[in-house]
DNA sequence: CGCTTCCTTCAGAAATTTGTGAAGTTAAGG
DNA sequence: CCTTAACTTCACAAATTTCTGAAGGAAGCG
């Protein structure tokens, strides 16, 4: 298949989409995330069609499709992005969904309940009476605490997105 | 000097104390954090007086001084430990508060204050008006909305709190 | 069907991170 | 002051992670 400055997004300063790609990805990287998988985030969130193909990937980031193929089965199971195949091609698109991928920032639920778990078990096996079983019940209980706060708050968010993005 | 039953936690089931150590520690890890601190940090937290010396958390965790050092000094960067001189004596303490160290979890905010610039860089390089700009002008949009929420919802939970374990 | 394009998997090389021992620094206690 | 206990720093070795090239599928298209 041929490209285009549509598909590769060259028609703007590939100069100041990197500089934004590698800022943004070191960010990312700072707050824990892999490198690779970073990078590939920030480029699909600078990208104007908000998503790009395995190959516009590895050109733009310079690296293998082996790279580009592992760092997106990592940013989909956090369902930071999605995948879709391009009808009549055997290319995948890797998309990032705006309101979509914050969502799943909050979504650290996993961790927070495994968080919950590993704590609530400390309670137990270290008793509920001790200084370190009250320390601990404590902090299950702030936990506990983020899990409604979060849900509530997202949806707050909701109310106040539509009422300044919804109009587009 | 001497080590008591007090200070080294001895006096209780040490497989227990080591199970969550490590079982916690494992988690904070899948969540980014660095293997050594993450076992410190769980280390002080299973402890009954909330704190534990260098010599202590290396014997508990089998690894070196030079290890424990590392992993203070990230942790107090933190803010997720205190260090503490014990008087007279060369000894020194490092202490989790229980209220102060989740209190520095939402204190992530220096990184979204990074992330924040690094996105307002991207809008303003990109501009505003290309489907990439807006992209990350809602997204920008939506950290700024967190900062706000994360400062009140921890208000909120200092009442809770209060209310729940004010009275011991 | 077979050719071709694209993605994935895998073994291994390269780079990075992590933890140690040893030397260095600071400060208490005689 | 000198000795010594305790923490820190540093160079390096070990372990781990990360990325690549090559081989192995899957799926469109003729």
């Amino acid at each position: 298949m041929r490209e285009t400055a549509e598909t590769t997004g060259r028609d703007r300063d590939p100069e100041a989409v990197s500089k934004f790609v590698e800022g943004f990805a070191a960010q990312l990287v700072e707050a824990g995330m892999q490198r690779m998988p970073a990078r590939v985030f920030a480029a699909l969130l600078a990208s104007d069609p908000g998503s790009l193909t395995s190959a516009e990937l590895g050109e733009q980031l310079q690296v293998s499709p082996a790279a580009v193929s592992g760092a997106v089965r990592y940013l989909s199971q956090q369902h930071m992005v999605s995948r879709e195949r391009e009808p009549g091609s055997r290319r995948e698109r890797y998309r990032v969904h705006s309101d979509q991928w914050y969502e799943a920032l909050t979504n650290r639920e996993t961790i927070l309940k495994r968080w919950e778990s590993a704590l609530s078990e400390g309670v137990a096996s270290l008793g509920a009476e001790t200084p370190a079983g009250r320390r601990m019940a404590e902090t299950l209980a702030f936990f506990e605490f983020l899990d409604g706060e979060l849900a509530a708050m997202m949806e707050r968010w909701r109310v106040h997105r539509e009422k300044t993005f919804g109009h587009r």
